[in-house]
DNA sequence: GAAGATTGATTCCTCAATCTTC
DNA sequence: GAAGATTGAGGAATCAATCTTC
């Protein structure tokens, strides 16, 4: 075992800190604004509009857990308080009697369009507009990278 | 008004949502690596280093919950919790009879140690290893920008 | 026995209300 | 009355256990 243990660490102040504090400081900045106009949090957002990419407005749950980066259990959850808000309906899927679909009502089309103005404001704003367009590629590029690395590792 | 309201409103794909989804997964595979070594959760790490950053082991609990991006009823209890686990003690403002200080002990100290080995090999292996310094430094700036905006806004 | 999804129990977060000191 | 911090009550996230179907 040679002096340094840790090969893979870099020889330079991690960014880490400053991308902790920057996404706890832009997603209650956003998270605020959203609340302000009366309109759910986030997280609801992500599911109904995973939902209406899909073709037929409807996703397996464990693939909009997947999707939405959140646990299974989380996500029943979640469902259920889009289902009271009837935003969405759960159906059964016909070829495996133990899947279920998370499917878009109508109700939900019209609340995503609602939120999308202020949610893609609040981006553009707070987000965005401080990203030169190069800088926006360095960023996508090496979070990607670091994204596929931490799910091939874990 | 012009036609295009939102004028801050860039011309390309947004990295927000990579950037949200990145950081999902690194955290969440992080706190496992701490999980895993029967270790506290991040943001017990966060408390216990800026206090020991701190001149004295000792810092406001508003600050503190500045400093870590916590409401201050958050950081109560998370302030609750590590005085029953020992690693932090609540003592008296001798100037202002409203403050309380959180105080770092020996205790603290040591589980701080304890934890920063996997933490920072975590950090260094999931997501500095994946940058390189020129986009480490073009990280680092855009986000502090971003940061300081959103902080200035709202 | 494993996959898909839900449930119960617990922990943790959040909001508004409170208490004390300034 | 405002600042610093805590509390109570309600909501949301987490873990392990469960139920059903494959």
């Amino acid at each position: 075992m040679s002096l340094s243990a840790n090969k893979a660490k870099v020889d330079r102040p991690s960014v880490w800190p400053v991308f902790l504090t920057a996404h706890a400081v832009l997603v209650q900045a956003v998270e605020a604004r959203l609340a302000q106009a009366n309109l759910p949090p986030l997280a609801w957002y992500d599911v109904l509009w995973a939902l209406e990419r899909a073709g037929d407005r409807r996703m397996r749950i464990a693939e909009l857990a997947d999707h939405t980066v959140l646990s299974r259990s989380n996500m029943t959850r979640l469902l259920d308080r889009l289902e009271v808000a009837g935003l969405i309906e759960r159906a059964q899927a016909s070829d495996d009697g133990r899947g279920a679909f998370a499917v878009l009502t109508s109700a939900g089309v019209k609340e995503r369009a609602r939120m999308w103005p202020i949610y893609g404001d609040a981006i553009a704003a707070l987000f965005d507009a401080h990203l030169t367009d190069a800088e926006a590629r360095v960023l996508d590029a090496a979070l990607r990278r670091a994204l596929t690395a931490a799910r091939t590792f874990s």
